[in-house]
DNA sequence: TACTCCATAGACCGATCGGTCTATAAATAG
DNA sequence: CTATTTATAGACCGATCGGTCTATGGAGTA
């Protein structure tokens, strides 16, 4: 097994980990036995542990995220359109999981300490990065700067929390609700806007 | 120290551990050192251990969540403006902890093993709660039933995703943004709503 | 004062935590 | 073939986990 396959092993089954139990309901040792690995394969690796790998698994989840987005959104012409079926896709995805996988960003960012700052930057990080693409192709609806990137944090707030509260349900009924009270609102407000025009 | 102290002691620390820490961010040993009560107190008032004093912190946070919300909405005429101060608050409040609190409710439902069905129950239950009671409020406001509890969805999901991104990113911002996205276009479908009368 | 019951108080338990360390198999280089 | 590097492999460590158990202090009642 080369060094990038066991690597990429992994971080994909931390990822995963923190989806269903968060950064501290999983122990190194679940991991490795669903991974397939010895402890030294982490730590040669990893050699910063626990936190080094659940940094990689968040890395990870981020450039997975965007590249799904960047995506769905040159699939449509209209930006609300490809919101729209990336929720869609969500929705399938977690139904499938049957409720077990939230969002690892998410799981990380409630889950660690308020002092874990290497951990929270990361996230950050992300979050700011999403935020941005996202606010990209929502500006290119037709929405003013400033107004295109509130309403991605909405967004994202909204996914996110969507995510969290589906879990809790077990269904989708949260995440539909969410998008299908902002879905109108926008497309509400972009009909305004072209009036303006 | 009588025995509705120790309790209610317990209930809060675990409750503001839920909150920074998450459910497996914190030991026993160290509630019990904030609380100052050793652990033959948690065993007598908790027999069910852990979980079941994460169920009171769970059941405690949702009633205080709900007060607060009756009492926000008993205070403003226009639903919407008892929204914005809602936001407010709560803005006030995590800046105060300097981002380190947020939902205990959200914490648990990211933390928990997806198969902690008690949990996952109570959490479902009390996002249902908060969720009618917002949606009953929005209703005054000109929604029909259904839209306004999509509407309350769309409140609740953003404000659980908007605390975890405001920790991340050590910043009120990402709640500031979603809300005045939100509220910009709730006001607009307002008043599309009273033109259509 | 003696008896009772409630609520601590904390020693103690096996399991598991994250992490370190040495040893070895497998690949590569000379 | 030997030397060296690479990547497992897993025994082992102290600390801490959640949980159990016995003992004790102290308020209330006879």
């Amino acid at each position: 097994m080369s060094k990038e396959d066991s690597r990429k092993i992994l971080v994909k089954t931390m990822q995963s980990a923190l989806q269903s139990k968060g950064l501290h309901g999983v122990g190194l040792s679940e991991i490795l036995k669903t991974a397939g690995l010895p402890k030294g394969s982490l730590y040669y690796h990893f050699p910063g542990g626990k936190e080094e790998l659940a940094l990689a698994a968040i890395a990870n989840a981020e450039q997975e995220m965007a590249r799904f987005l960047e995506q769905v959104f040159a699939r449509f012409d209209d930006p609300l359109d490809a919101l729209a079926a990336w929720i869609d896709s969500a929705l399938q995805r977690i139904s499938a999981s049957r409720f077990k996988l939230g969002c690892p960003l998410a799981a990380a960012a409630l889950d660690c300490s308020p002092d874990d700052t290497d951990l929270l930057l990361a996230l950050h990080g992300a979050f700011t990065n999403l935020r941005d693409q996202l606010a990209g192709h929502i500006s290119r609806a037709g929405f003013p700067t400033d107004a295109a990137t509130d309403l991605a944090v909405l967004v994202l707030t909204s996914y996110e929390g969507g995510l969290m509260m589906a879990r809790a349900a077990g269904s989708t009924d949260p995440i539909e609700r969410a998008f299908r009270a902002l879905l109108s609102h926008v497309r509400l407000q972009q009909k305004e806007l072209a009036h303006g025009h």
